[in-house]
DNA sequence: ACACTTTTGACAATGGTTCTCATGCTGAGT
DNA sequence: ACTCAGCATGAGAACCATTGTCAAAAGTGT
């Protein structure tokens, strides 16, 4: 363990094996996983619930980012901590974080032209990339 | 891909009063539907997994849009054909359609500048309306 | 009206996600 | 190092939206 960054003690946030795991995962892997896949992925050493919870915790936190695919199931995947959107590729999955603040200052103008207030949004951006055509 | 069959002849598709509620019920009111609030609003006239089926062939069709609420279920709207965005409210659910002619150049710049092509995006703007503050 | 095909709807089945709760660990204090 | 109080875990049940099943009902062309 030697873990040596003694803090946030009093919220009881533990850093368990289970979590450490779930986030090891996510970290190894590139592209968007369920939470079933990340269990499968650890060989069932972590209980599927576990693999749940420290999902929607992770999530959250802003650790990772998590999405619905078609079918409407949950997918996550582990990013950077800013906000960003992604062009996936359809084919292979590939997936590039995207920015861009034009589109952040639209969304806001035309919530606030409608009266909408506490914006938020999500933008996602499908395509073929260069290896899959 | 079979979608597009004109001689509906022995494959036909027939305009029942089941189809003709949920289409109504799509018309007579605004904003975004799950598939168990229409068949309630029906009054339980309409079979559920009809009102399931027949959704989705009005979405396989491009009559309606379909698109997913923060808990993964399917929502459907009537909506006009051409390209558009939704700006929803996470309390009532009131929807305004928006256009933004500057976001579909943008998403093209961006994948083109990845290598890119054949692309398409998602677009949802969540807020609160006016009426909910 | 008849024969034939599509559609319906009650109910079962499916599958992802969450809840329950007894037991296991962790961190902190002694 | 030992003990304690709580958070964390996991196996399985519970939930719930959605889909599948299939016999009965409703349309359609003749």
């Amino acid at each position: 363990m030697t873990s040596t960054e003694p803090q946030a003690q009093q919220s009881g946030v533990r850093p368990t094996k289970q979590r450490l795991a779930v986030a090891a995962a996510l970290e190894a892997t590139a592209g968007f996983h369920s939470a079933q896949e990340i269990h499968e992925q650890l060989g069932g050493s972590v209980g599927l619930a576990t693999v749940y919870r420290t999902l929607t915790m992770l999530a959250d936190a802003g650790d990772v980012d998590m999405m619905r695919n078609e079918d409407g199931e949950a997918i996550y995947r582990r990013c950077s901590g800013t906000h960003h959107h992604h062009l996936v590729c359809r084919s292979c999955g590939h997936t590039v974080e995207v920015e861009g603040p034009a589109v952040e200052r639209w969304t806001n103008a035309i919530a606030a032209e409608h009266g909408y207030a506490d914006v938020s949004h999500t933008l996602e951006i499908f395509g073929t990339c260069r290896d899959c055509r």
